[in-house]
DNA sequence: TGGCAGGGGTTGA
DNA sequence: TCAACCCCTGCC
């Protein structure tokens, strides 16, 4: 028997939904109409749309703690933001988008779409990702594949991955796949370890370095104190709080970045990325 | 239309 | 510390 769609409606505030999807953080959402979008909440196609002060869902067996655990609405994002270093640059960081959460996303597609983001641009990622669903995954809806299981990726081939477009990432993709089938690491006990132990455990697997590891504790294990440096970051950190020094070394960088932000470096982190992102695509289409 | 540089990172020497 | 990895995109 297959359940019929179902709506649920949401009180929400403070909550920016197109910058939230659209940051560079979640890979499984696109529009689907005017401030609709189309993604997937646990293993199960949704949509959303924004209301003035909710968020309506629309999809099959949708259940509402599953939802508010991956929106992350109950947060108190004034309380987050006061926590911020109170500088020019976090300021205007955060009144470009006000509204940006950090959402909370399963573990293994986090696992896999960072692992393929490795030189790639966001929209790049969500080429992989969809083309991994489709190829691997099981039609839910018509047009709606699943995020395969890691162990339906483990008995695939590198061949298969390369035509999903993970290039020299297909390896480890492959590898990573095969790493939790034999249960070398545990994406559910890190659940439960300390920050630094569960980075530690996230850099055994292939193509899981620092950064890549920081990002999957920020976007799926919500440790908000973890500020992945990426090139844009390492930029935004040069330029805007070390703007005459010539030789400012990565660690130092990395130091700076792991302190300076406070207890929630990493949702700080995110506010400066997505301000500094799509400010230079705004400055790209409105130059002269 | 085609050539070319370069990119949100990791690995291994 | 640095080249190699693969391929898509944007630019000329």
């Amino acid at each position: 028997m297959v359940s019929e769609h179902s709506q649920i409606t949401q009180k929400v505030n403070d909550y920016d939904l197109a910058a939230t999807l659209n940051s560079g953080q979640a890979f499984c959402w696109e529009l689907a109409g005017p401030g609709e979008w189309r993604g997937w909440v646990d293993g199960k196609p949704i949509r959303v749309q924004r209301g003035s002060d909710c968020f309506r869902f629309r999809g099959r067996g949708m259940e509402i703690a599953k939802l508010s655990r991956y929106f992350q609405w109950s947060e108190d994002l004034s309380a987050i933001q006061r926590t911020f270093p109170d500088d020019e640059w976090m300021r205007e960081a955060v009144a470009y988008s006000p509204g940006l959460r950090i959402l909370r996303q399963d573990p293994w597609e986090t696992v896999a779409n960072f692992i393929s983001s490795a030189m790639k641009q966001v929209s790049q990622i969500q080429q992989i990702n969809r083309a991994l669903r489709q190829r691997f995954g099981r039609e839910m809806e018509p047009g709606c594949w699943s995020f395969p299981h890691w162990r339906v990726l483990a008995q695939s081939t590198e061949e298969m991955l390369r035509e999903c477009k993970l290039g020299f990432r297909a390896k480890h993709l492959i590898v990573t796949a095969r790493q939790l089938t034999e249960g070398e690491v545990s994406l559910e006990k890190i659940e439960t370890m300390p920050t630094d132990q569960a980075r530690e455990e996230l850099i055994k697997l292939r193509g899981v370095g620092r950064k890549v590891a920081n990002c999957i504790l920020l976007f799926a294990y919500g440790r908000m104190d973890v500020v992945p440096v990426d090139v844009w970051i390492e930029r935004a950190i040069r330029t805007l709080y070390f703007p005459k020094k010539r030789k400012v070394t990565d660690k130092r960088i990395r130091e700076f970045a792991s302190t300076y932000f406070g207890p929630n470096g990493g949702y700080a982190q995110q506010y400066l990325f997505h301000w500094l992102r799509t400010r230079e695509k705004v400055a790209a289409v409105t130059r002269e």
